[in-house]
DNA sequence: CTTTGGATCGTCT
DNA sequence: GACGATCCAAAGG
């Protein structure tokens, strides 16, 4: 089974639609690392108060109202790295976070990327952990996931999304509470925390 | 098992 | 000047 990279039409869409289509989808990084996602949250533009592209396009939310495919990475909490692929139409300031990863290949890189997680289960099942196993640093901002030569790409091994995917509300925000914009592959070992509902 | 608090700094008000 | 789209270790049941 070999990686073909995402064809960038399946991201031109609202982020609440292009969200459940990734699940399943593969990260896969230059040296060979590789994780499936089984968790992620969409984020609007200016309808949506818990996005970042909220109030309009600034310094840091710039790349979310850019083309559709390429990569918005932010600092969290002064030490975190969060992941994100902007997806939408046109420039309307859309996202999808990658919460949650589940290892898949070069396993002995991710453990080295992440000393911390005590078990594989533990690589990357978090936006921030994904990102440690994975690398993703302010390097990697505004990079081309749809480019075959990239240095982190979004790929399809041929899985499809699951037929019925789980969803609630987004973890751990404090506006926009009620939207429903979580998905996540039901019973995954690697999705993060406890699911709302 | 669950709960709590500390770490740490770029970004926007 | 305040606040996070988080993680982890320590402490308590």
């Amino acid at each position: 089974m070999s990686f073909v990279v995402v064809d960038r039409a399946l991201l031109a869409d609202h982020a609440t639609v292009v969200a459940p289509r990734l699940l399943n989808k593969i990260l896969l990084r230059d040296d060979g690392r590789a994780v499936r996602i089984v968790e992620v949250e969409a984020y609007g533009g200016a309808e949506d108060g818990a996005s970042h592209a909220r109030g309009g396009p600034t310094a840091r939310c710039a790349p979310m109202f850019g083309p559709p495919g390429h990569l918005y990475r932010y600092l969290i909490y002064g030490m975190h790295h969060c992941a994100n692929v902007v997806t939408g139409p046109d420039a309307k300031g859309q996202a999808v976070l990658i919460r949650a990863g589940e290892p898949v290949a070069r396993l002995d890189a991710l453990r080295v990327a992440r000393p911390r997680a005590r078990r594989d289960v533990e690589l990357a099942n978090g936006p921030a952990k994904l990102c440690e196993a994975m690398s993703i640093g302010p390097a990697l901002d505004g990079a081309d996931l749809c480019d075959p030569s990239g240095l982190l790409r979004l790929v399809d091994d041929g899985t499809a999304p699951p037929r019925r995917p789980g969803r609630s509300t987004r973890i751990g925000i404090t506006r926009d509470t009620a939207r429903r914009w979580r998905w996540y592959v039901p019973g995954d070992p690697c999705v993060s925390g406890r699911s709302p509902s």
